[in-house]
DNA sequence: CGAATAGTGTCTTTTAGACAATATCAC
DNA sequence: GTGATATTGTCTAAAAGACACTATTCG
């Protein structure tokens, strides 16, 4: 393999969660050059014998603290200018990860600087590398997959109501939606969401139904963003 | 760098054309192991120094023999399964690119083993590497994107008719479509095409209004597959 | 003229979206 | 009861899909 030039491969995550009404992504704050102190998506070195899926959800959990639990996980895109970092020629394998909003903070994760970032209140040009556009191309897809699939649902605990559902979709679109046209819709799409039989206690207001994730993949019809 | 784990980068393409009511992928056969004598998808190493859609705009110039002319090439994912590549650690990423029905042949390509085979007709599995899992992942993606994005025209020559633009939606998707309802559907979505105020001539049938691509990126209604 | 293809009109069903009304809890 | 939230119902507009009909060419 000398005859070919030789790179280095990483995967950096978009790991993106919903906690108090605003989308967050996990950031790192970087201890050594280059880009010290700036932040950055999390990530590694892709080792000579891992596969890439393996490597990027080992860094997942590495800088969670968590096993990998729910949520979901997929390929992003592959970033690599060649001078996108100053240490040399590194092609970084870019994956987006969905996570419900932790009860637990990120203690106990390797990255002792990892941290939640609102995505509204975060100027990407600051971040490093190229992990501003990155990110952008991750909430991107986010944000258009929310319309044809049920991935909303890896943003919320395995029991959900309607409601908490709803504000997934505000939240991550950045917009309102009619809770009564909502709640139908959501309901009547084939195997979007089942309903568990019980409904939530102690809470203000009429109790609401629990569901959990339906067996649908693609959601008929989709739920699709207002437009403008 | 020599403390990262070296490896090869690969641009790889799935080129996808319609041709004869067919739609053909663009392979050329091994001449050297591994996997001599099978058919791979063209592609080639990426320079050290090369950006990656420059590399894969390149391999497609070589392989096609133009210069890159109308047509769409986007990154459809990276694939990195540590034996992969016999070779060594190869990761590849992968490219879609749509080109209109060449009425030029693939002579005067670099690769002369290169040719067009219709996808319908194509053992996936004896494909080189991992290609077979490569090319399904581009047909998907091209069928799906058909939906939502004006990306057909990218099949069609720069002036096209109605019923040429509907030929790659029955082709791409393996099904027929309503013409009247397609036509109706096609002028009424903003954006998708612009007549050139030019008729056909010399053909059968009534003369049909030629079209060229609008500026619409996004197509609001979007076109959807016939269920099931 | 007849065959063939292009394009328009009409009707029905489905879905989106606005919004009234009712249900069931905590207090 | 009052306030809050959940859920159902009703209406209108937009879009999907089936299909009759008209338009324009070639031979």
């Amino acid at each position: 393999m000398t005859e070919y030039p030789p790179f280095a491969v990483t995967a950096d995550l978009v790991v993106l969660t919903v906690r108090a009404d605003e989308l967050h992504v996990l950031l790192v704050r970087r201890g050594v050059p280059p880009f010290e102190g700036c932040w950055a998506l999390p990530g590694g070195f892709v080792g000579i014998d891992e596969d890439l899926p393996d490597a990027a959800a080992r860094e997942l959990a590495e800088e969670t603290g968590l096993p990998e639990p729910a949520g979901h996980l997929e390929q992003l895109g592959t970033y690599g200018q060649p001078a996108r970092d100053p240490r040399g020629r590194v092609v970084t394998v870019a994956w987006l990860a969905l996570l419900p909003g932790l009860p637990t903070p990120v203690a106990g994760s390797d990255a002792a600087a990892a941290d939640w970032v609102p995505v509204n209140r975060l100027d990407r040009a600051r971040l490093a590398f190229d992990h501003g556009r990155v990110l952008t191309d991750g909430l991107e897809r986010a944000r258009a997959k929310l319309e044809y699939t049920p991935l909303a649902t890896a943003f919320c605990p395995a029991e959900f109501t309607v409601a908490q559902l709803r504000a997934v979709y505000e939240t991550v679109w950045d917009t309102r939606l009619d809770p009564r046209n909502f709640h139908r819709k959501v309901t009547g799409t084939p195997g979007f969401v089942v309903s568990v039989g019980r409904n939530t206690e102690g809470e203000r207001g009429r109790p609401a139904q629990l569901f959990r994730r339906g067996p649908a993949t693609l959601l008929h019809p989709p739920m699709l963003r207002p437009p403008a």
